[in-house]
DNA sequence: CTCCTGTTTTGAAACGTTTTAAACGACTCG
DNA sequence: CGAGTCGTTTAAAACGTTTCAAAACAGGAG
């Protein structure tokens, strides 16, 4: 309960008529104690208040027992998902993950990375603004472990983890065929993002393996993968002549995916029989859409927990070799593309 | 560029040909350098890729330049905005904000903070599971600045910041009463959440003020504040009889309102005609509800930013007193309670 | 040439912990 | 009764930085 200036191992040991090396043992192998003195020293710290000074500790251990997630948007649901995962592999090594918010802003990611290798975190998790940032070749050329998450490299000098985009386009443009449908539209952008283009890359594939023309697949390009460009893009497709007009809709995220929805509930337009409408991440408000949203999944947790796994492995591992994983997509149908 | 095992200042002092004590001064304060030195000093430090180790330096200074903020849930939109004030605060101080994740877990919102005690650093922000538990009480009395965001406290033993719930309250069923609703739903619960409690306290002052018959009011409780409970309670108020059915309902938060005006268009309900609601939070995704939601809002950046500032003030102004931050919620109407 | 002044550099101490090798008793065994 | 053993405790060194008092130095002024 002291409320003084800080309690040292020295203090306790004074306290406890023990030398300081005695007190270093009850808080690191007790059993090598015996218990009457244990007892007296544990009973000082207590008196006392002592709190552990971790930097001195980690000092002295030279490295940290924490390992920090880098992220590119706090407030993106799907993120904090991938976080749940890293915290849940990381407490079952007994480690701590420090959270950092890069809000989209390179130099704000540059600074938390900058910032986390003086304290020698155990690793690093990143989802950059862009993964081939110079700061990060870097930081591992240093020797901390970094893995990159939800993003990919071109080269192979990081572990990854991701999910296979191309394959998540495909599944959801076969799924409308599937279901019948004749002329789609491909909502999403800008298209600098990889994984805009890779899931209307896999779209155009799946498209062009059903022998379909290649115009029937309408490509409508965004600005942002947020809710408000939804609704301009349900706009832009309701403007088209009827014979012109996609009865099907994929969109790059479920944000998209809700304006669009919005759009056509606006306009007294029915969901799916008017315009079905598939989304992609499965966030939890897909489910809860007015109408709820068929979905590409990611397994956003495995995502997160593998990539700590990785992260681990390459900081115990003399021998580790980097390897790029990638999951596998999973296509949630609801009622937004129920039968017709 | 050198992978080897961590370079120090003793390594860049002998690469510079200089004392260790002029490495640092070159850190700390380069003015009291010499220029040519300075260079040298600076060219070693690339060349060997010199990288502070901020435990030492932690150690020798005695506090670090980190603040954290505990959040009782990283995937709660309303809580990263907080975040995100408080991120900025902190950012124009030169310090660094670590993001814990209690997932509502006590146990693991007890395991950050007692790390962050060891880590010393300058201040924890907390929304707590339960603002009352024992080990934050400990931490402030072994000094370490600690601010309740978001809850408050019978006592005034901390600085908190929070927004008047009970106002909020107040502000939704007026806004009811103003478009001329005589029998309005409050949806919401467990009432063991205190901004629940308070919110419908505020929603009953408002109704007796206005002089109606407390029995108009009808109370639907919830276990929990989440979208599948609002759809639920959707269909206990579509069970009742017509005349005893209410024609809004104020719920507890947005994602109740999500799932009750689910509810309602999903039975092809008309919302505000059928149904008024109002929801609590102003999430982003109620903006962008099938029919966008009328909310209750409250500042969450600012509140994440005073967080900081009290918190900041607690560590360095010595005759500092603790203060009950309240701020005022805003009503934000939109379709879902449009004139009828 | 000496003395002084102001600038620059140095050496040593300190921060709080962990670790290792050595010291210490007490006991047992031959 | 001395030597060896085992369980417990200690003293000292080390981790990498910052800081502070003192030393070295350079450049004038006398």
């Amino acid at each position: 309960m002291a409320s003084s200036r800080s309690v040292s191992v020295k203090d306790v040991a004074a306290a406890a008529g023990v030398s300081l090396g005695t007190v270093s043992n009850v808080l690191n192998r007790p059993d090598r104690v015996s218990a009457s003195t244990r007892q007296r020293v544990q009973a000082a710290m207590a008196e006392l208040g002592f709190v552990r000074n971790e930097s001195a500790r980690q000092l002295r251990a030279g490295t940290s027992r924490t390992l920090a997630y880098v992220m590119l948007d706090a407030g993106n649901p799907f993120l904090t998902d991938v976080a749940l995962g890293v915290e849940s592999a990381a407490e079952e090594q007994g480690l701590t993950v420090m959270l950092c918010n890069s809000a989209n802003r390179e130099s704000r990611e540059q600074a938390h990375v900058e910032l986390l290798e003086q304290q020698r975190v155990q690793g690093v998790l990143v989802t950059p603004v862009d993964p081939h940032a110079a700061f990060l070749d870097h930081l591992a050329a240093r020797g901390t472990p970094v893995v990159i998450v939800d993003r990919t490299r071109d080269d192979e000098a990081f572990c990854s983890v991701a999910v296979d985009d191309v394959l998540g386009g495909r599944l959801a443009v076969e799924h409308l065929l599937d279901l019948g449908h004749e002329r789609v539209a491909f909502v999403g952008g800008p298209v600098s993002i990889g994984q805009v283009r890779d899931r209307l890359r896999g779209a155009r594939e799946a498209w062009a393996d059903a022998g379909r023309p290649t115009d029937d697949l309408v490509v409508v390009e965004t600005d942002q993968l947020v809710v408000g460009e939804g609704r301009e893009a349900g706009a832009r497709l309701a403007g088209l002549p009827a014979r012109r007009r996609p009865t099907a809709a994929f969109c790059a995220n479920d944000l998209l995916a809700l304006g669009l929805l919005q759009h056509a509930i606006g306009t007294g337009r029915s969901v799916p029989d008017d315009l079905a409408i598939v989304g992609y991440d499965d966030i939890e408000f897909a489910a809860a859409a007015a109408v709820p949203l068929t979905s590409v999944r990611q397994p956003r947790q495995l995502l997160g927990r593998t990539a700590a796994e990785l992260v681990l492995s390459e900081a115990s591992d003399p021998d580790h070799r980097h390897q790029q994983v990638l999951f596998t997509p999973e296509l949630v149908a609801r009622a937004s593309t129920a039968g017709r």
